[in-house]
DNA sequence: AAAACATGACCCTTAAAGTCCGTTGTATTA
DNA sequence: TAATACAACGGACTTTAAGGGTCATGTTTT
């Protein structure tokens, strides 16, 4: 995993994301399922091809029971 | 500002905006021109009637000289 | 070796995000 | 009385996010 401060937000939500869904070892599919997303929307996500809206994002950070606040909250955000 | 637990995510982005805003003693103007947004939708985004992309989001925290860590490191994102 | 599972990479609609042009209301200040 | 600054709102327009389809690939299990 990289962090450069210049990098692409898009990078770091999916990354994140990834990140706590495998401490859940969760697939990408039940996380879809759970946050009421398509299957491939996830893969897009994880792998910073989609520009999400916060709506969507706040379903996905649900679905990995964690608070926007706790999601946020880690160095690729701070700074 | 009140703070309901299952309060719409888009009120909560736009009252924490509109707060930092506040403290910074920005107008909606110029801080639409620093995160080069529209300057009608910054009023939209602060008023919850927008559901923001990431990308843009960003642009209007960095706008708010804060992280975007500290900026969910807020009452109402936590749980 | 085949089946089942997980992920990734395209491609393609349509619903919605985001832009830009206004106008209106209010408060302040000359 | 105007003149200025800010916020809110509307309508029309352009761009893109959201969602879904399909095929390919790699791993694991039977």
């Amino acid at each position: 995993m990289f962090d450069l401060p210049g990098m692409d937000i898009k990078l770091k939500i999916g990354q994140r994301i990834k990140e706590v869904r495998k401490v859940l070892e969760l697939s990408q599919e039940s996380l879809a399922y759970k946050a009421e997303v398509d299957r491939t929307y996830v893969t897009d996500v994880e792998n910073g091809r989609r520009n999400v809206s916060i709506e969507i994002l706040e379903r996905i950070i649900k679905a990995l029971d964690v608070s926007i606040a706790e999601f946020f909250n880690s160095k690729e955000f701070k700074k």
